[in-house]
Parts: C-alpha cells; structure tokens; sequence
DNA sequence: CAAGATTGACCGATCAATCTTT
DNA sequence: AAAGATTGATCGGTCAATCTTG
C-alpha cells in the first residue's frame, strides 16, 4: 500500500475538515437570521430555479441528493410551514410538483443576501481569482465520473 | 448584494457536491469490503492514532465534531461488536477511555489500506502535486479561524 | 407490471435532563 | 457546584413495503 505523504495527507484532512467547518457555519448564520436552515434553503432554491411552474417531486430528490421519503419528509416540514406547497399534475396524476407559496418565495428573497454573504465571508473572499478557478477545475475533476455511484441517493448494491 | 459569478458559483456548487459524493462512495465501498462505515472508521483511527493508552470520551468527541451524546451511541456499536473497549480511569473515576480491543485493531488494519486505496483513486491521484498543494492551501485559508464557531484548530502547517 | 409518491420501522445524531465523582 | 459521561425524547434521514395511476 502506497501511504499518503505530507502534501496529500494535508489536502485530504482538510476537504474532510471543511465539509463540516463551512455548511456549520452557513446553516447557524441562516437560522439565526431567518430561522431557516441549509437544508430548508437548497429546497427552496431548487423550486425556485426550476421556475414558476415547479418541480416534479422525483427531479427535485434528485438534485436534491436525497431519497424519494427524505424529500417527502423534508417537504412535509416546508408545507406545514406554508413555505411551500404540493401541487397535482393534470396530465399524469401519479405525480405531483413542489411549488414555492408567495410567503416561501418572500422567505427565500429575504434569505438570499445572508445566504450569499455567508458563501462570500466564509468561503469565497478569501480566495484570489486564481484560487478560486483552480479549486473549480481540481473539483470538477475529482466530482466528475465517480464510478457511476454519483448523482443517485440510492444506487448500485 | 454582490451576487456570485460564474467562477464563483462552479466553486461553491463543486465544494457542495463533493462532500457527499465523495464521502459517499468511499463509505459504500469501505462497507463493501470490509462491512465497516466511515463513521466507524474515523473512530478506530482517531483511537489509534492517540496511542495505546486510548483516548478520553471528551478528546475523541472533540476530535470527531461529535456531541457527547453521539460519541456515546457511536461508541455503543462499536463496543457491542467488541472492536472498542470502554476502560474507567483510574486517577479520575468519572471519566473513561476508548481503547481499541484486539479485534478493533485488526480490523482497522484490514481496513485501512482499502480506504487510503479509495481516497487515491477517488481524489488524491485525479490531481497534480501542483493541484494537490494549491487545494491544500486554498482550504487552508477557509478552514482557518472560521469566526471560531466550531471548535477544533486546524491543523495548519 | 412499472413509475411516482407516501408510510412504517429503524438508525444515528442532537439537546436537555440525569447520575456520579471531584 | 462543576465536569465526565449516559439516557430520554425527538428530529431528519434511509430502506422496504404500500398505494395509486399509467
């Protein structure tokens, strides 16, 4: 076995490191300032990404990265809240879409700026223009084709 | 507000996705193989890595980012497979130390080279010694003194 | 039967409360 | 009292099973 050496071993601790580090940080800023958390807020963003019309609860678990019962569950949450509503589809009645509540999409806009002076505090501005393009290629290297297993919450067994 | 541009958005999107992916794959194949999790893992190498002796509840919370409580019931599965032992202290009757048993150690030695295997294959050797040090650095930057809200120094060098 | 979504059982984490020892 | 560790309640997630529609 080829062990890792000094520049590896630091490079990986410290990915490790900042997975928790960072989203910590963020979720605790946007809480305190909103009472919403991270993963209240990626909902609410992919909704609104995807446009006026929604999205389909599947498309949605899927960029979310979570299972079908975890988006289920997490929107439960959202719905009770009255930030986001679920919403029939005429043409296939199997499905449904998740559509932002005008008091969700009002939520969202207010969090927004924390949001993104949070990434810019804690992450962004701290790094030159150069950095952060280097750090984009090298993760897009590493994120890319990952042996099939990306993407899926659930795949191969 | 000062919204993110396109080099600042690959950036962040890609540190977002990776920490699942990537977390992802390595514990689906550390399972596979050796039916251990990388939460296991982290456990028995932080163990080991403080040396015989073991490590204090409190320590190894610490280290880990985990509660109390969580180390506590992250502990109880290991203890109940017999790859950890709990050991009461004898100089201070409250606390106790984590040791690894026999069993515990074997396995973490099974392990170990699939993991270091897993996180070449999946980051270290996708990257140049260039990439490898510049992403070090840059996370370094990130990592550090993140408003201190969350414990743990970083282990700059 | 297959696909979209939800529900039941369970797992692993947290906070608050508790018990023991200092 | 305060510190180390555990326990009870609960939260948010997964998988397996289910229900409904295509």
């Amino acid at each position: 076995v080829r062990w890792l050496d000094e520049d590896e071993m630091r490079a990986w601790r410290r990915l490790m490191q900042i997975r928790f580090q960072l989203m910590g940080t963020l979720d605790r800023e946007l809480q305190a300032a909103h009472g919403i958390s991270m993963a209240d807020y990626e909902v609410l963003i992919t909704i609104s990404d995807a446009g006026d019309k929604g999205l389909r609860m599947t498309d949605l678990a899927e960029s979310l990265l979570l299972s079908p019962s975890g988006l289920t569950r997490r929107l439960d949450g959202l719905v009770r809240d009255g930030l986001v509503a679920r919403q029939s589809c005429p043409s296939d009645r199997r499905g449904s879409y998740a559509v932002l509540t005008p008091e969700g999409r009002r939520r969202l806009e207010e969090a927004a700026p924390t949001h993104v002076d949070g990434v810019r505090r804690h992450f962004i501005d701290r790094l030159s223009r150069e950095q952060l393009r280097a750090m984009a290629d090298a993760l897009g290297v590493v994120t890319s084709d990952d042996g099939g297993s990306c993407g899926q919450p659930s795949d191969d067994r």
